[in-house]
DNA sequence: ATATTCTGTAACTCAGTTAATCACAGCATC
DNA sequence: GATGCTGTGATTAACTGAGTTACAGAATAT
């Protein structure tokens, strides 16, 4: 009825989350309601009536809602984190199948072997490319140079696994492309720590390109990641990494003397 | 290609997690391959080669393949447990958003009520059963009754749930529809335990009905559960449960009646 | 009792999406 | 330069989901 943003916001989610829009729609009404027929949450939802029944059935199923056989009908929310929890939880549950599956199969022959000595790789999400950089810290064995934005070491696992790089002997430099690095002294101590000028690496040709460097790293002078904050078209911004490797990878070379002309010899 | 079992699950099971079926079929493709090229993936697929490529883009934005954007392209897979952790964070972080959102409305007039004295309700799913019989237990006052095929008792939260029941005061009586007892004994000591013949409670009126009795519980003599398992179409059976309420309700008195008379008296 | 409203089911239409195919412009290799 | 391959785009067919209508049974009012 009157277009309340937060509830679209609801829907949109719970679409995402594999729900009709139908079904989104008639949950987060049910939700506002606690208990209701299926003439009131039509109203409320702006879903036909006929139709409120499929959507419920559906969401029965999903353990999202609870159904009273009567005549009328009644429906009543489950409460809010108990429902989300069952979302949840299938989902997880699908997903450890999902893995022992996938562990079932794996390996085809590659068939055709196209050796690559320079490699330039793409990958996107905070997640993927946090895990492919823990990869790639955990693999370096002289050294390791990390310039990023300060949030990026607010990632615990980061910093821990940058400790055992320390650890384990490797030259760890590390700097921040914007606040201070006072922090990172403690929390690392042996490495190299430095407050990076902004200016040198900033996409500064072109402004509203809306592209922020967020970390770049440097492995072995011989594999570098780059990642930036890519503003998305809905809401947040996604962030996108290129990832080279080899030692005749023309990105990797000029990315290279780039970021170690600017860190101080160790 | 060959009709492999284990790949359509996994692909069913990923368009079940949101991806379309072209991009499930890439990815367990490319899991299987580690690394290939569009033609490579379409033969092992049967994807259309044309559409690889879309289908990839669509994998690599949600982290789950790397791309290398040399000519021919070249395609590398996520080690499994870190793709499909990246499917879970992403879920996960809708949820918590979700939660959030859904706190932020609620409640709207429930206009008509209809006062029901005798409320018979329906929900499904393991998880949700499963919630709503914790609440339950916690909301007895005076007595509790649940007779569950034995496994139901490995739930360590339902036992745990049932024990400050006992703490609380309330009569616990527990009994199981299959197996020994036994173990409840220790466990719940301060409940009155039996084993239930099973002829009693089994639907023995249609056979192939393929529906089994899996809890039936009864609290304060006024609220009763009962859920069974019911075969889907698929491959797993799903839990139903029919949930009533209300002194005056006939099926709480009669699965009341049913339940005490076989119970030996507390 | 009869009329009238309401409830729940089922069918259908229309629109948007996805699967599947085709045409074509670079690259590559021969 | 010819031929085969690679990647992009357009196009069609099949399907799914949104929205509507018809209707039989139930409940309520008169």
């Amino acid at each position: 009825m009157e277009g309340n943003s937060d509830v679209d916001e609801a829907v949109e989610i719970l679409q995402q989350m594999g729900l009709k829009e139908y079904e989104a729609r008639c949950f987060v009404a049910l939700t506002r309601l606690s208990e209701a027929t299926a003439k009131r949450i039509s109203e409320v939802s702006d879903v036909p009536r006929t139709r409120v029944y499929d959507a419920i059935r559906v969401l029965e199923t999903k353990g999202l809602v609870e159904v009273q056989h009567t005549n009328p009908k009644l429906f009543r929310s489950i409460p809010v984190e108990e429902a989300v929890g069952n979302l949840l939880d299938t989902f997880e549950s699908r997903g450890s199948r999902l893995s022992d599956t996938l562990h079932g199969l794996e390996s085809v022959s590659p068939d055709d072997s196209p050796e690559v000595c320079h490699e330039v790789w793409a990958l996107s999400g905070d997640r993927a490319i946090s895990n492919r950089s823990y990869q790639l810290i955990d693999d370096a064995e002289e050294e390791l140079a990390l310039v990023a934005r300060s949030e990026v070491f607010e990632d615990g696992e980061l910093v821990a696994r940058l400790g055992s790089a320390l650890d384990r002997g490797v030259d760890v430099t590390v700097g921040t492309l914007d606040g201070s690095p006072d922090g990172l002294r403690e929390t690392l101590s042996g490495a190299d720590v430095f407050s990076s000028g902004v200016g040198w690496i900033a996409s500064s040709s072109d402004a509203e390109d809306s592209t922020e460097i967020r970390r770049v790293m440097l492995f072995d002078r011989e594999t570098i990641l780059v990642s930036s904050d890519h503003a998305t078209d809905s809401d947040a911004s996604e962030e996108t990494a290129v990832f080279g490797h080899g030692f005749n990878n023309g990105l990797v070379a000029v990315l290279r003397r780039m970021l170690l002309s600017r860190i101080p010899d160790g």
